[in-house]
DNA sequence: CAATAATCTACTATTCCGATAGGGTAATGG
DNA sequence: CCATTACCCTATCGGAATAGTAGATTATTG
């Protein structure tokens, strides 16, 4: 299941893409909008910020907004930063890699496999969809 | 990212199915050769059981043995059984649909149309596989 | 300077997962 | 028929992660 974490991040770049000027938009507006509470949406802004989505600007008339042309965001990147692994199993993860600790053959593992097929497919969904693509 | 609960289950049906005749296998033995706890386990071959995977036997000889062909085990099946939703999002499920409350158009909601997306890619690969498939 | 809005630190409540304990019940073999 | 074996059920519990809260601080604008 995607975490409310992952849900709202995605709303809140969706919000600032259908914007129609790329001018600031303040976190209480985005909050009230999406029904989001506001110190939690603060947390994801600024994570989304520190990866280098969004720029921020303080003070009056300030607030956040996009840095990148929505079609340049690619939501594979954006899942990653926000949620995590796009693999079900840490040990079919590219990025999050890890051996599991119970499994004693990772070559006959059938869950494993199964995994990796849908790792791959999701990636491969996840990938060829923008910002653009979602919002629009 | 899957439970363990769904990965044991998938693991515990993969030992079964790579057994050559289709006699009971006992609980401890297939916790054992997967690292598992042996108490959990029994809850998830239960669960396996009462959901029409599994057959047991009690007594002297007895344990676990499946009643289906893996041939005819759908992956799908097995993980809505285990783990419940495909999808990521309850708005985004066909099994377990249920509204987000944060969400005033589903219709516009590019969360969605993403998970959505992704959802019905994840089903296919699923549906694709049978215990069959991965086991062997 | 004063108002505004982002930023940072720290804390709390709740939920869920994985695991464990202990006993009850049913079916075998001898 | 009885002891053994193994399935079945209930209850509980610690720890991690999630979601949300509170308050103080810093930077910008007018």
């Amino acid at each position: 299941m995607l975490s409310k974490k992952t849900k709202y991040g995605i709303k809140a770049l969706t919000f600032l893409a259908r914007q129609k000027d790329n001018s600031p938009v303040q976190i209480a507006e985005i909050a009230k909008s999406e029904t989001i509470s506001i110190k939690f949406l603060e947390s994801i802004l600024l994570l989304l910020r520190h990866s280098g989505f969004l720029g921020a600007k303080k003070g009056k008339g300030g607030g956040y907004y996009l840095i990148k042309d929505p079609k340049d965001i690619n939501m594979a990147h954006v899942y990653r930063i926000l949620e995590g692994p796009i693999a079900l199993l840490p040990c079919a993860s590219h990025n999050f890699y890890e051996p599991c600790l119970d499994c004693s053959n990772e070559a006959t593992c059938a869950v494993r496999k199964l995994m990796i097929e849908v790792r791959d497919n999701t990636l491969k969904i996840l990938e060829s969809n923008t910002l653009a693509d979602i919002a629009f």
